[in-house]
This record gives structure tokens, sequence and C-alpha cells, in this order.
DNA sequence: CTGAAAGCGCTAACAT
DNA sequence: ATGTTAGCGCTTTCAG
């Protein structure tokens, strides 16, 4: 592969003539600049990223380490951290840390040894060490959910209060005993939506369940739900791929969700309008906090002397017949 | 941030014995190495990946560079490729080529910048360019969609031959008039599809449309599909998410599928089970596309001179309730 | 405006 | 078994 003495042998200058031309940095007579950019294309000439980024220290990329690809809300997240990145020249690179600190601490090691210009993450939980990025230097930002020794920038979603008002909507619809299917202990996201449910329905009216953030937890979960003594007849629940599960136990017991138990679901995923009653959801602003994460990264790059932030996006509730009687 | 040499220096030896202590490539005297693990914990050294990438000609990163995101098809594949390459050691980068040949020649350079040590690509279609890839000796093995100059491994799915079974299926069913919506000209998989469907339907009798992958363009397609002077009372569909936009049509026409017109879509959408009626639907094999892609990348990676391979995966067709009357 | 030369941090010969 | 040293390919002073 050629390399850049490659070309400044063929061009008949010196290297620093090749850089400078390639770089547009200083300014190079036309003449032997031609003759470089002649040189460079008749090469196949592509320079070197890692020799590049030894020298200036720096990478033009970002990674962006989330806990599911599969969960459309996360890819919703990348897609908005793209955007942003691509205008401002940034590669982003997309790791999958799949709910699992393991993989998560390695992403944040390959983050670390190439050097990457900063790192957008959704941190799994309790055990996420972001140090070694900061000690080092390299600007990281939280979304979704909080970094435990909150330093540095983060940008999440109003939860809470947006569970609480899906509770409060349901129990304004008539539902009695409004029951909340959430997140695995220790996930901030899942805590705080069950906070905000029982804030509407008090302390002693709280019935709830803890399952992992997929179908198959969201089905279990109704199911013990639906087997109470006294069950509920209604659910909130905490993501658009719990309900899944939680709409396929239902139909297992043959059990209409608005008419039987009003469903309310975070995450308003493409396929909620499609089922028979629409499903009432709460839209989080899932690409909004990718672009604002975005920007916050690339203004910490930028500076590296900013001081923290901490942004806090609201959720809509969008009602549909899924929480409705009749 | 601590470099090689200020390990050396604090634990009283070269920077070779680190380096041979740190990589477990030579044995050192076990004194020594712990002096050295010592220093390296004490100093939080991480070494430079940049650097040694560059001495060594090699990195540990597969990149994975996939038209959409969204796509839950492309992210099973993602998941399918990153099983595989974690058991091996690899990290994969995920970038999101969006289906436009502009960004995914950006990342085609990113590889080739940071010089992974390869890439599973799915490519945009007409003018993907792999060409700087395999010049400078980065295996690449394309997934879903084959590369035009048919050089290097890929792994495909026979997507014709289920369009044509799927399309059976609706005739054998006792619907008459079977129409395709498919994805855009010059994607290789929708051209297929396409073929498939019409060497069931016959070329006389194929009624089709074209559309971008996504809702909208399902969404356009079946209404004026539904507009035709003869309007079709079954419709083979492309794509789990132009499903989603043909279901809204039928919907807003107060059609029921299955009974008014049957459906079969590709992909098993984890929502297709959720809608009523559930959607009968051509499942491709996902997750192994990705994974053998990257066992043959592995592969390919240990041994340069292994010749191009091609394997061609089945779908299956899982019928539901949408291609069936009453 | 251009070239020579000094590294960025690391690994791999080559010596010892 | 350990140390010395020469680069990997590039950018960037520093001279000229």
């Amino acid at each position: 592969m050629a390399t850049i003495n490659d070309v400044a042998a063929k061009a008949g200058v010196s290297t620093a003539t090749v850089s400078r031309t390639l770089n547009g940095k200083s300014t190079v007579d036309p003449v032997l600049a031609a003759r470089v950019q002649a040189a460079a294309a008749e090469l196949g000439y592509h320079p070197n990223g890692l020799a590049r980024n030894l020298r200036r220290q720096e990478t033009a990329v970002l990674a962006l380490i989330i806990s599911d690809v599969e969960n459309p809300f996360f890819t919703a997240i990348a897609r908005g951290v793209e955007d942003i990145a691509q205008t401002a020249g940034y590669s982003v690179v997309l790791c999958n840390a799949d709910d699992n600190e393991e993989k998560e601490r390695r992403y944040i090691d390959v983050a670390l040894q190439e050097r990457v210009a900063g790192v957008v993450l959704s941190p799994t939980g309790r055990a996420t060490n972001v140090d070694r990025l900061t000690e080092r230097g390299t600007p990281v930002v939280a979304v979704d959910r909080p970094l435990l020794k909150n330093t540095g920038d983060q940008v999440l979603v109003d939860t809470r209060l947006a569970a609480r008002d899906a509770t409060r909507h349901l129990l304004d619809g008539g539902y009695r005993r409004v029951a909340c299917v959430s997140g695995p202990p220790g996930v901030r996201t899942a805590e705080d939506r069950l906070a905000g449910y029982t804030d509407a329905v008090g302390e002693a009216n709280a019935l709830t369940r803890r399952a992992e953030f997929r179908a198959e937890g969201g089905r279990l979960a109704a199911l013990s739900l639906l087997d109470e003594p006294e069950p509920p007849d209604a659910l909130l629940i905490g993501n658009s791929t719990m309900a899944i599960g939680v709409l396929e136990a239902l139909a297992s017991r043959g059990l209409r969700s608005g008419q039987d138990v009003g469903i309310v679901s975070f995450d308003d995923a493409p396929w909620t309008t499609l089922i028979d009653p629409p499903l009432t959801v709460v839209a989080q602003p899932a690409n909004e906090v990718g672009r604002v994460a975005a920007e916050l990264l690339l203004a910490r790059i930028g500076d590296g002397t900013r001081k923290a932030t901490t942004t806090t996006l609201q959720a809509k509730l969008i009602v549909r017949r899924s929480s409705r009687r009749g």
C-alpha cells in the first residue's frame, strides 16, 4: 500500500509538502500541489489514519456504546447522534454492550485504546466505570441513564414524571387497579418509572413486577400479575419490547386491551398503531436525546473546560385506544 | 496519560520488557513481570492501540457496515456477527450507511484508514466499491446483497425461491390476483423477490410496485395498488418495515388482512404475532447470516489465500392467519 | 514556500 | 531473559 513517502518520491517533493497539500493546512505552490495530487491519485494513496492519529493524538471518530441494538429506542438515539456527528465531520461507531457490563467494559477499553475523540454511552447500570475515560481526558456523555458518579454531561428523559402522568391517565379513565411492569432493579430508568407509578397510585396500592427489558420478561410478569388474587385492570409497561410479551400474555388469556385491561407502554414503536386497539404510549424523544448528546459531546471536545450539564427532555403521552374502555 | 516509557521507568526495566510482560509473548522473569504489572496498575496504564496497530499493521476490530440500523433484519445480523467476533477476541464496530452510497463510502474510508482487520458489509447496491479494501488486502464479506463484481465471500439468502414459494402459498390459498410490493430498483434483494414472485404468477399476471424499504413506501404502494381498476386480493411485501405501511393502508380502507386481502411479508419482526390476524411471514435466518459472515471473515483474516465462497441460506415461510380466508 | 528532521507510543529484530 | 534500537506513516516545528 502506498505511503506518503511513495507519493513524495513520485511527485519529487518532500513528505512535508505532500502532507501540507493533502491537508490544505498551509499554502503550497499550485504547481507542486498539482504534482502531488496527480501522484496521490495515480498511486491510489490513502493516508494511514493510524499514523495520523498517533501523531495528532486525536481521532475524528465518536464511539456510541448502547445497551441494546435491537431496541428501537436505542437505534433512534443512534440516528440522532449520527446525524449531528456527520455534519461535523465525525464518524460514529456503534458498540452493542448488550446490557452486559463485561461487554461494556470491553468497549470502553476499545474506545480508550483507539483513542476516539469522545463517547456517548447508555450505562448498563450499577458498575459502569467511566473513570478511565475521564482520567484520560476523553469526553463522555451519558444518555438515558445517569452515571452513578455524576460527573460529565448527561441527557435524560423525565421518565418519572411521564410514568406518573401515564398512570394518572389510566386512573382517570376509570381503571381501578393499575399495576406496573418495570425493568430490572439497579437500572435507573426502571426505578424511575416505578417511582412515577407509585407517585400516582400511592405506596399502599402499588402492585409491581420487575423483569428484564425483553418480551419474555414482560410476558412472565403479566402472567404472574393476572394470577394475583386481585388482578389488575390496567398495566403500565416499562418499554415496547416488554409490551410485546405483555400483549401476548393478554391474548393467551383471552383478555382484550382497553376493554378488559387498560394498557400504556413506554416507547412509541412503529407497530403500536397496527394492533387492535392501537397502543397508548409514552413517546420518548429518542432521536433528540441522540442529537443533544452529540452536540454536547462535540462542544466538550472543542472546549474541555465547559462545565457539565444535565439536560432533561420531556416524554409525551400519546393516547390511543388501549387505555380506554369501549 | 501514562506511556510504556513511564511504566518501564517506574518498574526499572526496559520498554521491551514491559511490552513482553503485557502481551505475554515471550517469557519474562516473574519478579520483573510482577514489578511491571504493579507499575502499570499504579499508573493506570492503558496501551495506546493506535501506536500498537501502527507498529503491528493490524487491528483486532471488525467493521460492520449495514444499510439500516433501524431495520430488525440488519440488527439481527449485527448480533450474529458480534457473537462470533467476541469469542474470537475481536470487537466489532457498527456503521450505519443508511442506504446511502455517500455514507457507505465514508465508512469504507474510515475502515480503511483505521486499518480494521476486516469488514462485513451489506452493500447499498449499484455503486458499492470495495476495491480499495481488497487492493489493500482487507478481507471483506458481503451479506444480504451480493457485490456487483463478484469477488470475495458472500452470504446471502435465497430470497427468490422464498418469494416464489410465498406467492404460491397465496395462490394455493385461493387468492386470485396476487401483487407484489418490493424495494427500489437496483437493490438486489428487491429484484430477487420480484423475480421469485414473477416466477410464481407468470410474467403476464405480474402486478408490482417498487418503493423505498420504509413504512411510507409500503403505504403509498399499497394505496396505489388498491386503486387499480382490478385491485389485488393478496400482497407479497418486501420487508417488515414496508409491511407496517401496507397494513396501515389496508386499515385506512377498512380492509381486513386474510379475509379481504391475503398478506405475506418478508422478515419475522417481533410484532407480527401481535396483530390480528397474525402475519404470515418469510423468516430470514438473519442471525445465522451474521454468524456465518463473521466466521468467513475470521477464516480469511487467518488465511488470505482461501478462495472466495458464496453461502446461500434458506428462508422459511411461517404461515399464520393473514394468508388465509376466514 | 519548501525541506529536513524529530518524534507520537509501541513492538520486534538483534544483541547481549 | 533482558536491553538496545530501528522503525510503522504521518504531522509539525524549525531552518532555509
